[in-house]
DNA sequence: ATGGTTGGTCGCCAA
């Protein structure tokens, strides 16, 4: 008999990539520089069908795909078999996006995150928003164990604090700062969940994983922590690091142009 | 700060 499969080191990249396809050589260039064991993708923006497996799988991942048109979209890539796949949520108030996928990955749950925009305070978006992390509170709390290891790893749209903001008081009022969103990131923490990058980075500013594509946003340094990795105990308390890849968001870095977000790559053992 | 930019789609909408 044997137990279930543990890895020595474990490695997760998750990153909203802002377009599977436009993203794709700049995927590959990412899978090979860091070698990761589970990557989590957002806003891929294909259905499933369209979905580039057979370029990922030539490099040695297995990918699963919950992909729609044009919009949204999640993705878990995994050197191992990902098994027990769930696609989206019971009570999901945006039930036609496609939001979330999970899957178990070598005996860890695996969770890859897009949560909604909200676009702005007085938009009925912002409403759905506070709905739709209270209805995934529910879902997580129900379906996993604290016990367990288990990372949330995604695009959040939520910065926890003022420490993930360039400019507090510029963004005071603004979507993704709010008290009432930074109360529903603090509600699925409660569940039993910690925040890797915080965790790393220590009461320090940023880092940041996102700057708008507008106004020269990434140079000029106005960014937001809003992709997070959040995760039980048996995850946190073996946390190696946590890391911005910056370089990626650069114009030249790569292949194509930038997502507007960076890869947050997380290391545990 | 949001007069910018990007992506999907082919009109604008979403971010």
């Amino acid at each position: 008999m044997v137990g279930p499969v543990r890895l020595l080191v474990v490695r997760l990249v998750t990153w909203n990539v802002n377009s599977v396809k436009q993203r794709l050589p700049r995927l590959l260039a990412l899978l090979d520089r860091h070698d990761p064991d589970v990557v989590c993708l957002q806003e891929t923006k294909v259905v499933d069908d369209d979905f580039p497996f057979e370029e990922i799988e030539r490099v040695g991942y297995r990918a699963r795909s919950f992909g729609q048109r044009s919009y949204n979209g999640v993705a878990i890539l995994a050197r191992a078999e990902p098994i027990e796949i769930a696609r989206g949520f019971p009570g999901d108030p945006t039930p036609e996006a496609c939001r979330v996928i999970a899957a178990d990955v070598a005996g860890v749950h695996v969770v890859s995150v897009y949560g909604v925009n909200g676009k702005a305070l007085d938009s009925p978006a912002y409403e759905t928003k506070l709905a739709w992390f209270d209805a995934f509170t529910v879902w997580v709390g129900d379906r996993f164990d604290p016990a367990e290891p288990l990372v949330l790893a995604g695009d959040f749209n939520v910065a926890p604090d003022d420490r993930d903001v360039h400019d507090p008081e510029l963004w005071r009022g603004k979507i993704h700062v709010s008290q009432p969103e930074r109360d529903r990131v603090a509600a699925l923490m409660d569940l039993g969940l910690s925040d890797l990058g915080r965790q790393a980075a220590g009461d320090v500013t940023g880092p940041f994983t996102w700057w708008d594509y507008r106004m020269g946003a990434f140079h000029r340094g106005w960014g937001l922590r809003i992709d997070l990795a959040l995760a039980t105990d048996p995850v946190a308390s073996a946390l190696i690091s946590v890391e911005v890849d910056r370089e990626e968001r650069k114009p030249t870095a790569g292949e194509g142009k930038p997502s507007d977000h960076a890869p947050v790559v997380v290391t545990w053992a």
